[in-house]
DNA sequence: CTGCATGCAAACCGTTTGCATCCCC
DNA sequence: GGGGATGCAAACGGTTTGCATGCAG
């Protein structure tokens, strides 16, 4: 659980465009995205070296991977605490700029028996995209 | 607790069987565990079925789909608003009785333009049977 | 030379779906 | 008899993994 910021792991040119082209967007890619975005650059890589690395990275902290609902995992190159957003239509998510409740673990803490290490939030509801479209069951 | 009348759907003895396994578990289970526990009664259920009748009934209301972290959908018989936590270790799942923050939603619904539906929150951390065992990486 | 990293493809696992059959209205 | 529900097995989609090759130290 300790995450180790100051790692060891070699920067290699795939590890280095992946995180590249993670940082450049907001929104949340999943790993198939990320793979699409970083094949313009390399158009050799391998879906299972997007996916190994991305593991690492969240492993040493440099990344998030966002356990949230929906099918896939996503990623997020910002790693400081914030809620998000899902979308039940199209699966996308946003980040949701609130501030956050640390105190939540605390209480958790005090509720249970577990370590606690600390919590998400995850909103759901219609994007404004697809609000204008009809109402349809979630995809994602 | 109070079981929806006001839905269509025939009570099958397959149905019946998956909302009575589920209700006398505290933990969430998988689709598979439940699919193990009404098979001890329902020897000739597919898993199939099993899938069909959760998301089902996930849909009416009478039970909740926790799409929290981890690779597999959890099940829950309790459908009002309520927290949960993770365990890193081992994937269970429990109930954390804090109260909700029902303001969340109101707060998060300022801060976009997405339609609010609602929110939920997982607390992640290590149970009291792992953190008495070695540490190991997530298994879920 | 040695070991980690990669590309590729196959395996894996949870979930969904097509279909023939069954059962209740 | 007709429409939904079931059991079964195959398909599916996202992710992981085994392996031969490549490349940096």
């Amino acid at each position: 659980m300790d995450i180790k910021p100051d790692t060891d792991m070699r920067l290699t040119p795939q590890r280095q465009i992946i995180l590249e082209e993670l940082s450049k967007v907001k929104t949340h890619p999943t790993a198939n995205e990320i793979y699409d975005m970083v094949r313009r650059r390399l158009p050799r890589i391998g879906l299972g070296t997007v996916y190994r690395n991305l593991e690492l990275m969240a492993e040493n902290g440099l990344i998030l991977k966002l356990e949230v609902g929906g099918t896939q995992k996503r990623f997020d190159a910002t790693t400081d605490l914030h809620y998000h957003i899902r979308c039940l239509h199209c699966g996308r998510v946003d980040d949701i700029d609130i501030k956050t409740v640390p105190q939540l673990d605390q209480a958790a803490a005090d509720a249970t028996d577990w370590y606690v290490l600390g919590h998400h939030i995850e909103f759901v509801g219609i994007c404004k995209s697809c609000s204008s479209s009809s109402k349809q069951p979630a995809i994602n």
